[in-house]
DNA sequence: CATGGGATTGACT
DNA sequence: GTCAATCCCATGC
Protein backbone atom coordinates (compact mmCIF):
# COMPACT_ATOMS: atom_id res chain seq x y z
CA UNK A 1 0.00 0.00 0.00
CA UNK A 2 2.07 2.89 -1.32
CA UNK A 3 1.17 6.30 -2.67
CA UNK A 4 0.78 6.57 -6.44
CA UNK A 5 3.51 8.74 -7.93
CA UNK A 6 3.16 11.54 -10.51
CA UNK A 7 4.21 9.23 -13.36
CA UNK A 8 1.08 7.16 -12.74
CA UNK A 9 -1.05 10.22 -13.47
CA UNK A 10 1.03 11.53 -16.37
CA UNK A 11 -0.70 9.16 -18.81
CA UNK A 12 -3.90 8.88 -20.85
CA UNK A 13 -6.66 10.05 -18.52
CA UNK A 14 -8.87 7.09 -19.50
CA UNK A 15 -6.24 4.60 -18.41
CA UNK A 16 -5.80 6.44 -15.12
CA UNK A 17 -9.57 6.57 -14.55
CA UNK A 18 -9.82 2.79 -14.99
CA UNK A 19 -6.77 2.03 -12.88
CA UNK A 20 -7.79 4.28 -10.00
CA UNK A 21 -10.70 1.91 -9.35
CA UNK A 22 -9.63 -0.16 -6.34
CA UNK A 23 -7.13 2.40 -5.08
CA UNK A 24 -7.49 4.10 -1.71
CA UNK A 25 -8.14 7.77 -0.93
CA UNK A 26 -6.90 8.82 2.50
CA UNK A 27 -7.23 12.10 4.36
CA UNK A 28 -7.09 13.13 7.97
CA UNK A 29 -7.39 9.63 9.41
CA UNK A 30 -10.24 8.52 7.17
CA UNK A 31 -9.98 6.40 4.04
CA UNK A 32 -12.01 4.60 1.40
CA UNK A 33 -11.58 2.47 -1.72
CA UNK A 34 -12.39 4.12 -5.05
CA UNK A 35 -15.33 2.33 -6.69
CA UNK A 36 -16.37 4.92 -9.29
CA UNK A 37 -14.52 7.47 -11.45
CA UNK A 38 -15.02 9.70 -14.46
CA UNK A 39 -12.46 11.01 -16.97
CA UNK A 40 -12.36 14.58 -18.30
CA UNK A 41 -10.07 15.92 -21.02
CA UNK A 42 -9.51 19.37 -22.50
CA UNK A 43 -10.49 18.21 -25.99
CA UNK A 44 -14.15 17.59 -24.98
CA UNK A 45 -16.56 20.31 -23.82
CA UNK A 46 -17.68 18.74 -20.54
CA UNK A 47 -14.19 19.33 -19.15
CA UNK A 48 -13.53 22.58 -17.34
CA UNK A 49 -10.22 22.80 -19.22
CA UNK A 50 -12.08 22.94 -22.56
CA UNK A 51 -12.20 26.74 -22.37
CA UNK A 52 -8.45 26.99 -21.89
CA UNK A 53 -6.23 28.33 -19.13
CA UNK A 54 -8.08 30.58 -16.67
CA UNK A 55 -7.72 31.14 -12.91
CA UNK A 56 -10.18 28.34 -12.35
CA UNK A 57 -8.46 25.81 -14.60
CA UNK A 58 -4.91 26.60 -13.54
CA UNK A 59 -4.60 23.42 -11.50
CA UNK A 60 -5.95 21.28 -14.36
CA UNK A 61 -3.16 22.43 -16.67
CA UNK A 62 -0.51 22.03 -13.97
CA UNK A 63 1.56 19.01 -13.01
CA UNK A 64 -0.05 15.54 -12.88
CA UNK A 65 -0.79 13.96 -9.53
CA UNK A 66 -2.21 17.08 -7.91
CA UNK A 67 -5.70 17.46 -6.47
CA UNK A 68 -8.13 19.60 -8.46
CA UNK A 69 -10.87 20.57 -6.00
CA UNK A 70 -13.62 22.91 -7.13
CA UNK A 71 -17.04 24.00 -5.89
CA UNK A 72 -20.03 22.48 -7.63
CA UNK A 73 -23.49 24.01 -7.61
CA UNK A 74 -22.28 26.51 -5.05
CA UNK A 75 -22.36 23.86 -2.38
CA UNK A 76 -20.18 20.82 -2.86
CA UNK A 77 -16.43 20.34 -3.19
CA UNK A 78 -15.55 17.78 -5.86
CA UNK A 79 -12.22 15.94 -5.84
CA UNK A 80 -10.28 15.21 -9.02
CA UNK A 81 -6.82 13.86 -9.76
CA UNK A 82 -4.97 15.91 -12.39
CA UNK A 83 -3.68 13.70 -15.22
CA UNK A 84 -1.58 13.73 -18.41
CA UNK A 85 1.62 15.76 -18.77
CA UNK A 86 1.91 19.34 -17.53
CA UNK A 87 0.24 21.65 -20.01
CA UNK A 88 -2.57 19.20 -20.88
CA UNK A 89 -5.85 19.88 -19.04
CA UNK A 90 -7.25 16.54 -17.88
CA UNK A 91 -8.43 14.96 -14.64
CA UNK A 92 -10.23 12.02 -13.10
CA UNK A 93 -13.25 12.84 -10.93
CA UNK A 94 -13.49 10.59 -7.87
CA UNK A 95 -17.22 9.85 -7.70
CA UNK A 96 -17.60 7.26 -4.94
CA UNK A 97 -15.69 5.40 -2.24
CA UNK A 98 -16.28 2.26 -0.25
CA UNK A 99 -15.60 3.49 3.29
CA UNK A 100 -12.76 1.66 5.00
CA UNK A 101 -11.35 3.71 7.87
CA UNK A 102 -12.92 6.33 10.12
CA UNK A 103 -16.57 5.48 9.46
CA UNK A 104 -17.81 7.16 12.60
CA UNK A 105 -15.96 10.38 11.82
CA UNK A 106 -17.41 10.25 8.30
CA UNK A 107 -20.88 9.74 9.71
CA UNK A 108 -20.42 12.66 12.05
CA UNK A 109 -19.30 15.00 9.27
CA UNK A 110 -22.14 13.88 7.00
CA UNK A 111 -24.64 14.03 9.85
CA UNK A 112 -24.02 17.66 10.67
CA UNK A 113 -23.63 18.73 7.08
CA UNK A 114 -25.48 21.41 5.26
CA UNK A 115 -28.74 19.83 4.15
CA UNK A 116 -28.66 17.80 7.37
CA UNK A 117 -30.04 14.33 6.60
CA UNK A 118 -33.00 13.54 8.79
CA UNK A 119 -31.59 10.19 9.82
CA UNK A 120 -28.05 9.00 10.43
CA UNK A 121 -26.47 8.06 7.11
CA UNK A 122 -25.94 4.34 6.60
CA UNK A 123 -22.53 3.06 5.49
CA UNK A 124 -23.60 3.07 1.85
CA UNK A 125 -24.70 6.72 2.10
CA UNK A 126 -21.41 8.04 3.44
CA UNK A 127 -19.33 8.29 0.26
CA UNK A 128 -21.68 7.25 -2.57
CA UNK A 129 -21.34 10.45 -4.58
CA UNK A 130 -18.67 13.03 -5.42
CA UNK A 131 -20.06 15.64 -3.03
CA UNK A 132 -20.71 13.10 -0.32
CA UNK A 133 -17.21 11.68 -0.20
CA UNK A 134 -15.48 15.05 0.14
CA UNK A 135 -17.85 15.93 2.94
CA UNK A 136 -17.32 12.55 4.64
CA UNK A 137 -13.53 12.93 4.49
CA UNK A 138 -13.56 16.65 5.27
CA UNK A 139 -11.92 17.64 1.96
CA UNK A 140 -12.40 21.30 1.05
CA UNK A 141 -11.36 23.80 -1.61
CA UNK A 142 -8.22 24.70 0.33
CA UNK A 143 -6.74 21.39 -0.85
CA UNK A 144 -6.91 22.42 -4.50
CA UNK A 145 -3.47 22.06 -6.05
CA UNK A 146 -2.00 19.86 -3.33
CA UNK A 147 0.15 16.83 -4.09
CA UNK A 148 -1.72 13.51 -4.08
CA UNK A 149 1.52 11.57 -3.68
CA UNK A 150 2.87 13.27 -0.58
CA UNK A 151 0.29 15.85 0.51
CA UNK A 152 -2.59 15.88 2.95
CA UNK A 153 -4.89 13.95 0.61
CA UNK A 154 -3.16 10.84 -0.70
CA UNK A 155 -4.15 8.13 -3.15
CA UNK A 156 -2.62 4.74 -2.48
CA UNK A 157 -2.33 1.72 -4.73
CA UNK A 158 -3.92 -1.41 -3.30
CA UNK A 159 -2.16 -4.22 -5.15
CA UNK A 160 -3.85 -6.96 -3.13
CA UNK A 161 -7.32 -5.73 -3.97
CA UNK A 162 -7.76 -5.28 -7.72
CA UNK A 163 -11.41 -5.45 -8.79
CA UNK A 164 -12.33 -8.40 -10.99
CA UNK A 165 -14.38 -6.46 -13.49
CA UNK A 166 -15.14 -2.83 -14.24
CA UNK A 167 -18.14 -1.45 -16.13
CA UNK A 168 -18.21 1.74 -18.16
CA UNK A 169 -20.90 4.05 -19.45
CA UNK A 170 -21.85 7.72 -19.93
CA UNK A 171 -20.83 10.30 -17.34
CA UNK A 172 -23.36 11.63 -14.85
CA UNK A 173 -24.76 15.13 -14.52
CA UNK A 174 -23.27 16.75 -17.61
CA UNK A 175 -24.98 18.41 -20.58
CA UNK A 176 -22.13 18.32 -23.10
CA UNK A 177 -20.39 15.31 -24.64
CA UNK A 178 -23.02 13.17 -22.94
CA UNK A 179 -22.34 10.09 -25.04
CA UNK A 180 -18.70 9.49 -24.19
CA UNK A 181 -18.54 6.32 -22.03
CA UNK A 182 -15.98 7.83 -19.69
CA UNK A 183 -17.51 6.75 -16.39
CA UNK A 184 -16.06 3.65 -14.74
CA UNK A 185 -17.35 1.69 -11.78
CA UNK A 186 -17.35 -1.69 -10.09
CA UNK A 187 -20.52 -3.53 -11.08
CA UNK A 188 -22.77 -4.58 -8.20
CA UNK A 189 -20.82 -2.52 -5.69
CA UNK A 190 -23.32 -1.01 -3.22
CA UNK A 191 -21.17 2.08 -2.66
CA UNK A 192 -21.43 3.36 -6.25
CA UNK A 193 -23.30 6.66 -6.55
CA UNK A 194 -26.10 5.53 -8.80
CA UNK A 195 -27.00 2.33 -10.57
CA UNK A 196 -26.92 2.82 -14.31
CA UNK A 197 -26.78 0.80 -17.44
CA UNK A 198 -23.29 -0.02 -18.57
CA UNK A 199 -22.42 0.24 -22.25
CA UNK A 200 -19.30 -1.88 -21.91
CA UNK A 201 -17.53 -4.20 -19.50
CA UNK A 202 -13.79 -4.13 -19.02
CA UNK A 203 -12.04 -7.29 -17.95
CA UNK A 204 -8.61 -6.27 -16.77
CA UNK A 205 -5.71 -8.29 -18.10
CA UNK A 206 -3.85 -10.39 -15.57
CA UNK A 207 -0.70 -8.28 -15.86
C1' DC B 1 -19.98 45.64 -12.62
C1' DA B 2 -24.28 42.25 -13.39
C1' DT B 3 -25.65 38.10 -14.80
C1' DG B 4 -25.99 33.13 -15.31
C1' DG B 5 -24.67 28.41 -15.22
C1' DG B 6 -23.24 24.36 -13.17
C1' DA B 7 -18.94 17.24 -12.98
C1' DT B 8 -24.89 17.73 -6.57
C1' DT B 9 -27.69 16.61 -2.85
C1' DG B 10 -31.62 16.17 0.24
C1' DA B 11 -36.38 17.24 0.97
C1' DC B 12 -40.67 17.16 -0.68
C1' DT B 13 -45.05 16.24 -4.08
C1' DG C 1 -40.70 13.14 -10.40
C1' DT C 2 -39.56 18.44 -8.91
C1' DC C 3 -37.01 22.00 -6.58
C1' DA C 4 -34.04 25.06 -3.85
C1' DA C 5 -29.66 25.88 -1.63
C1' DT C 6 -25.44 28.64 -2.67
C1' DC C 7 -20.71 30.29 -4.64
C1' DC C 8 -17.01 30.46 -7.91
C1' DC C 9 -15.90 32.35 -11.98
C1' DA C 10 -16.64 33.04 -17.13
C1' DT C 11 -18.84 36.09 -19.97
C1' DG C 12 -20.71 40.35 -21.67
C1' DC C 13 -21.95 45.16 -21.37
Amino acid sequence: MTALLPDFYARDVLDVARELIGCCVEFNGAAGIIVETEAYHEREPACHAYIGLTPRTRTLFGPPGRAYVYRSYGIHALLNAVCEPTGVGAAVLIRALEPEVGLEAMRERRWRSRGMPKRRPSDSELCSGPGKLTEALGIGLELNGTDLSAGAVRILSMAERRPSSILSGPRVGITKAVNLPWRFWIGDNPYVSRPRTATAAIVPSSS
